[in-house]
RNA sequence: GCGCCCGUAGCUCAGUGGAUAGAGCGGCGGACUUCUAAUCCGAAGGUCGCAGGUUCGAAUCCUGCCGGGCGCACCA
């Protein structure tokens, strides 16, 4: 018996109760849910239902709960229901109940825990968006982590989700890039407004290399070369940072284009219609204060060019006009004021801001060594790269360490630590389970050991505390999944992982899986297999939505 | 001044109103002649920033205050 049906068991047994009494049924919830005691001594699961019941219908907590656990007792798996406390339900699974999931999710395969949650949802998810003036750096590379772990559980919760990374490629940065790349090829110092660092010194000489022509160009044309050429290489170095991390976008999506297809003139038009529109001191203005913001905004200056405001709005009416019902963007705590004016554009196009638009602010990374906070500033120079942390303590380590906290919170990594501790990383605790039920089904085949045919395993022989403790774990994963992808908390999936390590490792040390010497197979060393495996699918499932591996051996 | 996020063990962080607040790391003490000791077991470590309020029940919700981070353009 999974959570879910227990779950669904017992607001069954509500609805019985209620007819039975006379009770409103409309009081009762479409659906309730059964945690998890954190004390043994409260059973297996617990449901809270009656406590949140009682006073909508007049009757004491503990009255109904003394009605449910009769009813909910009588049901097949189910061993024991106990009324606690102010009305807790404590109910206890038999064995072979809780047994049954080895089989269901060594079954089900990759297919377990991923639903159909948000099934008929188009989600247009966009992350990173670095600007292609410098190499992704660590502030990117957390949003890297987390927004490509988010895609891969909307997917697995059923929507229809597209990664889109907006290339910033139509403002003036590209010219100072360009600038930049300039000055250095010719060794002179980094204009105003330039750009710094090593990365635009190896650009300049690459660019030279292929274009031996380019320092003998009119300055003019020399400085287009110098830009164009940067901007492709920069893109390029870009994606394949990001490919080794295993990200890829779905969608890379160029700011120039979208001008130069009119989408900015379109949109604009879009607005005018809507009614949010006006001229005043010879510029374009949208009426953002119509929904709460405290001054209008301008979309095109007096001067005739184009806000970046304009280009918001232009770029969230295309993906609107894509087909996506649903954009979501991850930004980063520094760009929070942005929040406020894209739930404006969304209002003012006459679209719903709680609904088609969602703006996740993560809040920033900081990076201490040696004591000294490191600036990320890319201007400076002085930067912490995507492929720097990688090369430190590679692909796997680097997501989870950023993909296990809540983006809600300010994460402070401290290089040497992460350098000095990689082993001990909490990455290599939960992939450690991986190799380890690899290697037990790697050696119960040596032995001759299989878990048989699905209809002889004998589940109520996983009957000691850490295998029902394992059994409740494994329970748990498409609860979280599901919670994850509701609350867009990627770091959810790896907390859960790391739970589910340690009641793997609590059973491996206490539950021998293989038999010893020239014992005898028995159905219990079956059964243990079966849970060894389906251990293993759910930790390669868990891992997978994080993008981190699960590797066969350590 | 206004807005958003955060404040939980020595450190890094979990905990979408439930029972005795957790994990990893660090430190202390134990466990390998048997499936990988990258593991397990034990003890230690907390006024959940402070003060009120709502609730049968608050780390969680509300208000105020304190502390930290980040923002508030006809810049990109």
């Amino acid at each position: 018996m999974t959570p879910a049906e227990l779950a669904e068991a017992v607001l069954a047994a509500a609805r019985a109760v209620f007819a039975e009494r006379g009770l409103d049924l409309e009081a009762l919830p479409a659906q309730t849910a059964v945690e998890r005691p954190r004390s043994p001594e409260h059973g297996d699961y617990a449901s809270t239902l009656a406590m949140q019941l009682a006073k909508r219908v007049g009757r004491t907590p503990r009255e109904l709960a003394a009605a449910l656990a009769e009813r909910l007792a009588e049901l097949p798996g189910i061993a024991s229901v106990e009324v606690a406390g102010p009305g807790f339900l404590n109910i206890r699974l038999e064995a072979a109940a809780a047994g049954e999931l080895a089989r269901a999710v060594v079954q089900s395969g990759r297919e377990y825990g991923r639903s159909r949650l948000l099934a008929g949802q188009r989600i247009n998810l966009e992350f990173v968006s670095a600007n292609p003036t410098g190499p992704v750096h660590l502030g990117h590379t957390r949003w890297a982590a987390v927004g490509d772990s988010l895609h891969r559980i909307l997917v697995a919760s059923g929507a229809e989700v597209a990664s889109e990374h907006y290339i910033n490629d139509a403002g003036s940065q590209l010219e100072h890039f360009g600038n930049s790349l300039y000055a250095a090829a010719l060794g002179e110092p980094t204009p105003e407004h330039g750009y710094a660092g090593e990365y635009v010194v190896d650009i300049g000489k690459q660019i030279v290399a292929a274009h031996p022509e380019a320092l003998s160009l009119p300055r003019a044309e020399a400085l287009m070369l110098f830009r164009d050429e940067g901007y492709r290489l920069m893109l390029d170095a870009m994606r394949t940072s990001l490919d080794r991390f295993g990200v890829s976008f779905d969608i890379w999506f160029s700011e120039r284009e979208l001008h130069a297809s009119g989408a900015v003139e379109h949109a604009i038009d879009t607005l005018r219609k809507q009614g949010h529109v006006y001229e005043s001191d010879g510029a374009v203005w949208l009426r953002t204060t119509d929904f709460g913001d405290d001054r209008d905004r301008v979309l095109i200056r007096a001067n005739g060019t184009k806000t970046y405001i304009a280009a918001d709005s232009a770029y969230y009416l295309n993906k609107r006009e894509r087909g996506f019902d649903k954009c979501i963007y991850l930004l980063g705590a520094d760009h929070h004021g942005y929040v406020g004016r894209l739930r404006t554009i969304a209002a003012c196009a006459g679209d719903d801001p709680d609904y088609h638009i969602e703006i996740m602010i993560g809040q920033l990374v900081h990076l201490v060594q040696s004591g000294g906070p490191v600036r990320l500033s890319k201007r400076a120079g002085a930067i912490v790269t995507l492929d720097e942390l990688v090369d430190l303590v590679g692909v796997d380590a680097a997501r989870y360490s950023l993909a296990r906290a809540s983006t809600d919170s300010t994460l402070t990594l401290d290089i040497d630590e992460i350098t000095r501790q990689a082993r001990e990383n909490p990455v290599y605790y939960v992939q450690y389970v991986a190799a380890r039920t690899a290697s037990v089904a790697r050696n119960a085949a040596d032995v001759g050991l299989h878990r048989g045919a699905p209809e002889d395993f004998r589940p109520e022989l996983l009957a000691h505390d850490k295998e029902q403790e394992l059994l409740k774990a494994l329970g748990e994963y498409p609860t979280v999944v599901a919670t994850a992808a509701e609350l867009r908390g990627p770091h959810r999936i790896a907390r859960y992982l790391e739970e589910l390590a340690g009641s793997y490792h609590r059973f491996y040390d206490n539950c021998r899986i293989l038999p010893v010497g020239e014992e005898e197979i028995t159905d219990l060393h079956r059964a243990r297999l079966w849970l060894n495996d389906a251990t293993r699918t759910v930790i390669a499932n868990g891992l997978t939505l994080l993008g981190v591996g699960a590797p066969e051996r350590m």
